[in-house]
DNA sequence: GAATAAATGCAACATAGTTGCATTTATGAT
DNA sequence: ATCATAAATGCAACTATGTTGCATTTATTC
């Protein structure tokens, strides 16, 4: 058991640093950490939810809270992920290492919080409009809320 | 002058005032100049912005920022302001006392932050597709950005 | 294995907002 | 008009989220 663990990660942690390296950024214990809640996950974590999840690690308790807002912004200035926000407080991140996740947008349930991934953007061809208004370089956020099947009461 | 700016005051003083009666409230100094603040203009105040400029009344000089919050989440409950909130970190309320405000969205531009209404709402339609995947209570949240035209370089 | 540039930890700070509690004020009843 | 009372306000402290400067540690390159 222990050995098929090593294994797998080793091989995951090859790949992922390469990714890495290939943005310039060194391989590093919290880096791979980040990386692999952030991919194992469809969507969406928070920066705060990561770095208290990294803490499960034993070799990376105690990790500081700015390291992981640190490589959080550099994972997006890599466009390793993406960020986004609901009405909370904080910043979503969602893996994005490959660049196949097409603009697209979410439905959270207000009561259990579960996000899901919408496949298709109503908003797009509006956008056109809003540049005959005189706008440039016109963007927008769109996110939905709702309850889902599971928590109707 | 001073009688017209009084004589003018107390009448707009003695609307809001009833306004607040009718949803319960007492009617104070600082909800009335809050209420004038977030009438004033067509939208979007921050929390902030409404202490801050609070202050510039010499008779509420040295309110607390507390007061404000309460206030503003008060007026939501109440609808008398509708909520949202932009990639800033505040949330940000407009006037709507008159439930008279259809549902809209915003754009705002990247540069100069200045904010516009836009009257249609492209998502509306889409929700049912929502609907037909569970979830009940389908609500979105949309803002626009932007750069506006007195703000192309 | 050493040099060096980057990553991390840490303390402090910033912003936005909330909560409990004591004091003050608006209002309805007398 | 005054009083009782509930509500509003001020204040201090706290929470959550995020940022910055600087010293120390670590990953990588030679």
């Amino acid at each position: 058991m222990k050995r098929e663990t090593t294994l797998s990660q080793s091989f995951s942690d090859r790949r992922l640093g390469q990714l890495l390296k290939r943005h310039g950024m060194k391989v590093t214990p919290i880096r791979l950490g980040l990386m692999k809640l952030l991919r194992s996950q469809k969507h969406l974590w928070s920066a705060g939810k990561l770095h208290e999840t990294l803490q499960n690690y034993p070799e990376l308790k105690g990790i500081h809270r700015t390291t992981v807002y640190r490589n959080l912004k550099q994972f997006e200035a890599s466009q390793l992920v993406r960020s986004t926000f609901f009405d909370t407080r904080s910043e979503l991140f969602e893996w994005d290492a490959k660049h196949a996740l097409e603009h697209h947008h979410h439905i959270r349930c207000r009561h259990c919080h579960a996000v899901e991934m919408l496949d298709s953007c109503v908003v797009e061809k509006y956008q056109s409009k809003l540049k005959e208004k005189g706008y440039t370089r016109v963007d927008h956020h769109l996110e939905f809320s709702g309850i889902c099947f599971r928590c109707q009461n």
